[in-house]
DNA sequence: GTAGGGTTAG
C-alpha cells in the first residue's frame, strides 16, 4: 500500500522531467524562445525591457570592494549625497555583513553625513539580524536627538528583531504600545510580524485572530500571512486547518499561492505520511506552472529516505541536478543515511565516494552515517579505517563517532578496543552522555560482563545515569541473563525508590527474567501489575510470558492469554509460533488451539 | 534616488 503511493509520488516526478519539451521543471537553455505561459508574460513585462544599468552600489559583490567604495567616497567633497552612503550600506546588509554594514554606518555619522529614517532603519535592521535587537532600540532613541521621525519601517525592523530573539511577550507589548499610543499606523508587515511571532510560540489560534482583526480594520492580509500560518499550523501536524486556511486564501481572498505555500502542506503531508496528497499537490502545482524550489525537494528526499525509499529519493536527486538546484552535502547526508540504515553498504560508500567529483565535501555527518552503517552490518574493519579517516581528513570526532564506534566493536566482541576508544574520549575532550553509557553497559552486558557493568554504573553513579530508565532496563535484562536475578530484582525494586517509572520494556524485561528461572508466579503477578499501574503490556510482553508458561510446561493460563492477545489485536512471533507447533506436535497441547493460534500468526 | 515581513534537510 505505502509502496503504491510512494512510486505513485515519484512516478508523478518523473512525468515531469520527461517532459522536457517546455516543462516548467527543465526551462530549455533559453527560457524565453519556448516559454510556457509563466514565461511569456514575463518575457511581455517590463522586466526583460528593464535594462537601466545597475547603480555602483548594487554591484559591490565584497567587502573590499564596499570598503574601498566608502573611503573614497568620504574623501570627497562635498559629501555624496546620504542616498548614496545608502544604497552602499544595503548592499553590505544584502551580503550580511552586519557587523560591517552598521560600522559603516557609525563612519557616516562620525563624518557628519546626515543620517535618515532609511539609513537608520538599514543599521536597526542589521542590529537586529544579529540578534541586537537591544541595540535597535539604541538607535530608535538616537532618532529623536537627530531630528528623525521613526516610520513604521523602522518598529517594523524593530519588532522583526523580537521575534527573531524569540522576545514575543515583548513583541506583543510593543506591537500594541505602536496601536493604543497612535505612534504609527500598522501596517500589512506589522501585522504579518506579529502573526509570525505568535505562530513562532505556537499560538497558532491567536495568530489567526490577528489575521481576521487586520482585515477587519482594512489591512488586506497577502501571501507573507497567510503563508506564515499555514507553514505554522502544517509544522503542528494541523494539516486540516492549514488547507482550510489555504481555500480561505485561495478562493474567497483570490491570492494564488506560491512555491512556499505548497512546500509548507508538502512537508506537512510528508510529515503525516499522506503521499496520496502529497502527489496530488505536486500534480496541482504542475498545473499552476508553480516550479518546485530546493526546499520542496530537500523535504522530498528527505521523506523518502525515512520511508526507506532511496531509489526514489535518488531519482529526485537526479531532477534536482537537471533543474540546476545544486542538491548539498545535506541533501546526499540524507542519502548515504538512508542507504546505511537498511544495510546498503555498497551503495551508500559509491556515493560518498562520488561526493568529491561532485565538488562536495563530506562533513561529520557523513562519516557518523558510514560508520553507523559499516557497524550494524559487523563491517568492523571499514568502520576503523574510516574513524581514522575523520582525524586525517581534519575533522574533529564528536560524541557520535566514538559511541557509534564503541557500540561497533562490542558487538563484534572486542571489549578491550571498545574500551580504549572510552579512554580516549575525555582527551578529545569529550564528555560521555547517557547515550554512550547505555551503548557501554549494553556492551558489556552482552559480552557476559556483568559485573563490569554493574560497577561502571555505580562508579559513574551521576544523576543523570541513576534517573534514565533505558540505563536500568539494560542492567536488568544484563543481570537476569547472565542468572543473577536477585541482582536483577533487587535494580528493579530500587526504580521506586529512585521514583523512576518502569517503561513497557522494563516489565518485560524483568519478566522475562522470571520466566527464565520458572519463577512463573512471580512473572504473572507482574504482568498483572503492570496493567495495573497504567502500563499495558504489549506484543513482546505476551509473546516473553507465553514463551515462559511453554517452556515450563504450565498450560493453564495459555488460552487466555491467546484470546487477550486476540482482542488487543497483537500477534504471535516466530519463536513463540514454533514452540507452540513443537508442543502441539508432542502431545503436550490440545490440537483444538491451532486455529486461534494460526489467526494470530503475524499476516507478513 | 535610498528601508521592513514568509519555506530551508542531520
Amino acid at each position: 500500500m505505502m509502496m503504491m503511493t510512494t512510486t505513485r509520488t515519484i512516478s508523478h516526478l518523473h512525468a515531469f522531467i520527461k517532459f522536457k519539451g517546455d516543462s516548467f521543471l527543465l526551462p530549455s537553455r533559453n527560457p524565453l524562445s519556448s516559454s510556457p505561459l509563466g514565461l511569456a508574460s514575463l518575457h511581455s513585462n517590463s522586466f526583460l525591457n528593464n535594462d537601466r544599468p545597475l547603480s555602483k552600489f548594487q554591484k559591490v559583490t565584497n567587502l573590499d570592494h564596499a570598503f574601498n567604495l566608502f573611503d573614497e567616497m568620504t574623501q570627497r567633497r562635498p559629501l555624496p549625497s546620504v542616498v548614496h552612503f545608502t544604497q552602499l550600506l544595503n548592499a553590505v546588509a544584502k551580503m550580511n555583513h552586519f557587523s560591517s554594514s552598521l560600522h559603516l554606518f557609525k563612519q557616516m555619522c562620525l563624518i557628519g553625513v546626515p543620517v535618515n529614517e532609511y539609513s537608520i532603519s538599514i543599521a536597526i535592521k542589521c542590529c537586529c539580524q544579529m540578534s541586537r535587537t537591544n541595540d535597535g532600540f539604541a538607535l530608535l532613541a538616537s532618532c529623536f536627538r537627530r531630528a528623525v521621525v521613526p516610520n513604521v519601517f523602522i518598529f517594523n525592523t524593530l519588532l522583526d528583531g523580537l521575534v527573531i530573539e524569540n522576545r514575543i511577550a515583548e513583541a506583543e507589548r510593543l506591537f500594541k504600545k505602536l496601536i493604543k499610543q497612535k505612534i504609527c499606523e500598522p501596517d500589512v508587515v506589522t501585522y504579518s510580524t506579529m502573526i509570525k511571532g505568535l505562530c513562532k510560540v505556537g499560538n497558532n489560534d491567536i495568530a489567526i485572530g490577528l489575521l481576521r482583526l487586520m482585515d477587519e480594520r482594512g489591512c488586506k492580509p497577502d501571501i507573507y500571512a497567510y503563508n506564515t500560518i499555514i507553514d505554522s499550523l502544517c509544522k503542528d501536524k494541523m494539516i486540516e486547518d492549514a488547507f482550510k486556511l489555504f481555500n480561505e486564501m485561495v478562493f474567497h481572498k483570490g491570492i494564488p499561492p506560491n512555491v512556499i505555500t505548497y512546500t509548507s502542506l508538502i512537508h506537512g503531508l510528508c510529515n503525516l505520511c499522506r503521499w496520496d496528497e502529497v502527489s496530488k499537490l505536486l500534480k496541482e502545482m504542475e498545473d499552476l506552472r508553480i516550479s518546485p524550489n530546493f526546499q520542496t525537494f530537500s523535504i522530498l528526499v528527505d521523506a523518502f529516505c525515512k520511508e526507506g525509499k532511496v531509489d526514489e529519493a535518488e531519482t529526485i536527486i537526479d531532477i534536482m541536478v537537471e533543474r540546476g538546484e545544486a542538491p548539498t552535502i545535506v541533501t546526499y547526508n540524507t542519502l548515504i543515511d538512508g542507504y546505511c540504515l537498511r544495510g546498503e553498504m555498497t551503495k551508500a560508500r559509491t556515493l560518498f565516494d562520488s561526493l568529491t567529483s561532485k565538488g562536495l565535501v563530506p562533513d561529520l555527518f557523513t562519516y557518523n552515517s558510514l560508520l553507523n552503517g559499516y557497524c550494524k552490518s559487523l563491517k568492523i574493519e571499514d568502520a576503523m579505517h574510516l574513524f581514522h579517516e575523520v582525524t586525517r581528513k581534519g575533522l574533529k570526532p564528536d560524541l557520535v563517532t566514538y559511541s557509534t564506534m564503541i557500540q561497533g566493536l562490542f558487538r563484534v566482541g572486542r571489549c578491550g578496543d571498545a574500551h580504549k576508544l572510552f579512554d580516549e574520549m575525555p582527551a578529545q575532550g569529550l564528555i560521555p552522555n547517557e547515550c554512550t553509557y547505555r551503548i557501554i553497559l549494553d556492551g558489556l552486558c552482552n559480552n557476559h560482563k556483568v559485573d563490569e557493568a554493574l560497577s561502571l554504573f555505580h562508579l559513574v553513579g551521576d544523576s543523570k545515569l541513576n534517573s534514565d530508565i533505558v540505563v536500568h532496563t539494560i542492567l536488568i535484562e544484563g543481570a537476569s541473563k547472565c542468572g543473577k536475578l536477585d541482582i536483577a530484582r533487587a535494580l528493579f525494586h530500587d526504580l521506586v525508590l529512585k521514583g523512576l517509572q518502569p517503561d513497557v520494556r522494563t516489565y518485560t524485561v524483568m519478566i522475562s527474567g522470571f520466566c527464565g528461572e520458572g519463577l512463573l508466579e512471580e512473572a504473572k503477578h507482574l504482568f498483572i501489575k503492570m496493567d495495573e499501574s497504567g502500563c499495558p503490556p504489549n506484543n513482546v510482553t505476551y509473546n516473553v510470558l507465553l514463551q515462559g508458561y511453554l517452556k515450563n510446561h504450565n498450560y493453564n493460563d495459555v488460552e487466555m492469554l491467546l484470546h487477550e492477545m486476540d482482542g488487543r489485536g497483537y500477534s504471535l512471533d516466530a519463536s513463540t509460533v514454533s514452540m507452540f507447533i513443537d508442543q502441539i506436535a508432542a502431545g503436550s497441547l490440545d490440537r483444538s488451539m491451532l486455529k486461534l493460534i494460526g489467526s494470530l500468526v503475524q499476516k507478513n
